[in-house]
DNA sequence: TTTTACTTGACAAAGATTAGACAATCATAT
DNA sequence: ATATGATTGTCTAATCTTTGTCAAGTAAAA
């Protein structure tokens, strides 16, 4: 038979968000639940118990006296829980107003924990901010404006170069873990991102996967600096229905040009070519003539998934 | 049967971040492991203790009280710690030999998949040898050993660049998420990871990362082509205990010899220097200059990580 | 030699247990 | 309203258990 976990009082405390002393004082007036012993003499809860106690403690504090709903059993609980007509905590902001200024906050604290070198604080508030925020407005509010604020203070040599990096691989890791590869319908229509050879900053074609997964597309992420040639062949081997490109620094050389026109030459279609990115313009005839669509904001990228779907 | 790594009880310790005594203690009161012995009674512990000794220790730290886990096994104490997405695997094996035979399948999947260019299998069976095998097995048996088979593949021309690609940007992602800044204690000891300009796969330095990141070190990733000076000032400003250079391709027009050269004029000091990679043997004479330890294997990282802690 | 480990036994701080007390809140009868 | 009594969360005090830490003496490594 198992090896049931079972959990000492302060645990139970920990879970439900009982005191201790709640506990053992429910216990004494109300029998509420009734824990085994130690050998010497201290409560050990099982998972029901815990799962009671959580569910009365919501009861509790949604209005309901504990004498009255002693006894209930969980389903009961369960169901005054889910009925309840008292009004549930309002505690959420809810209006635009509130959300800026936190936002401010937090990128704010994004800022200054680049500034001061300290990535674990920049992960931390990241995240903070993921919590809080529903995945496009932290894309939106929150990423997006940190990327120009980033860039903008390279530029004006606030930062180093350190500080960029650092803080990129505390970015890149929280977008690539947003991408979501597993929960995904095995009909849902795919998509292939790709920044071209020369482009070695990828955090564009993140967000684009990123936005592309939450909308319910099968990411495929290529990473950065990809040869025209390797993304035809994929494009031929995974006949995705959209490709996306990103296209960030304009290259002086023509590399990129030439790299576009070996994509185009290659591409046999089927397959609908998204390109976005800072320096997209530089090579809008090339990409007209392959008939990629261009786009300027993360809204057009929306826009066009949605078109391109079925 | 094999070279199974264990370690002192010191080692233990300093990776769980538990006293020897309390080791002891809780070995002498509950048997919550019971190390194999030397000739001499020494205790020697294997990975899967070490595992366990981890898992307990984050445990009694979040408030579980070392009498009521001590029997639990590691499933259990992941799942109470919420390190489990697994709600209640059924059986485990746990014996090495069916460790090894799981490995090979789970690499053969992994090579399957990266060849039929499905990323999300490949993420997949990834996901399922970290859940099956502790942290450090999986970077040794799993990550390691995937990585060189890449390597030959392209060489060989079994794949193309695309294949590498998409793979690789899996594979970061997996590890980029071992690296966690979050639950590290604040007195932990710091070490900074870099690859130098010119070195464009970070997928080793990632891995010192995660091994770093395991055994209780406060890591600072920084990317990969990173400028010598930097590196420097980065450590200048950071003060690490250790400085992890990753170095894989050797350059011919010696452009990381003089990156090197600048980064040795630029440190005064105070930081233990680790360079490591399939290349690091090109730049000896410069490491050796400015008193760089060259590492050659894994162990070996691991080794002069813990001779560095103090 | 000096450092590191091992065992045993001991100790004090932290945590749990019970019984009981108390004040604030709520329902109800006056 | 107001008083009365029950309800309910919070606290103490006294007692026991759990648990981290340490010291002493011995043995092995470095």
């Amino acid at each position: 038979m198992e090896n049931q976990i079972t959990y000492p009082i302060k645990a139970v405390s920990n879970l439900t968000g009982l005191s201790i002393h709640v506990i053992r004082a429910w216990e004494k007036r109300y029998n509420v639940v009734v824990p085994d012993r130690t050998d010497t003499n201290r409560r050990v809860y099982s998972i029901e118990d815990v799962e009671k106690l959580k569910l009365l403690s919501e009861a509790s504090e949604s209005g309901y006296s504990i004498g009255t709903i002693a006894h209930y059993n969980i389903d009961e609980l369960k169901r005054i829980i889910g009925k309840s007509n008292v009004p549930q905590k309002s505690e959420k902001p809810a209006s635009t107003e509130n959300y800026l200024i936190e936002n401010k906050d937090y990128l704010e604290n994004c800022i200054d924990s680049i500034k001061m070198l300290n990535p674990r604080k920049l992960e931390k508030e990241l995240y903070k901010a993921l919590i809080d925020l529903p995945q496009p407005r932290f894309i939106e509010e929150i990423i997006a404006p940190l990327l120009e604020k980033i860039g903008d203070m390279w530029k004006d040599g606030d930062i180093r170069i350190l500080n960029e990096h650092i803080s990129t691989a505390i970015i890149r890791k929280i977008l690539t873990s947003l991408i979501d590869n597993n929960s995904v319908s095995t009909n849902a229509p795919s998509i292939l991102i790709a920044t071209p050879k020369g482009q070695l900053h990828e955090l564009g074609a993140l967000i684009v996967g990123v936005i592309a997964s939450s909308d319910g597309w099968n990411v495929t992420y290529m990473g950065p600096d990809l040869p025209g040639e390797e993304i035809a062949a994929a494009i031929e081997k995974l006949h995705p229905k959209v490709v996306a490109l990103s296209i960030i620094y304009p290259s002086d050389d023509y590399i990129l040009d030439k790299e576009m026109l070996k994509l185009k030459r290659l591409l046999n279609n089927g397959s609908k070519i998204i390109a976005g990115g800072r320096s997209v313009m530089t090579y809008k005839s090339t990409l007209d003539s392959m008939n990629a669509k261009i786009i300027n904001s993360i809204d057009d990228f929306r826009l066009e998934l949605e078109k391109s779907r079925n």
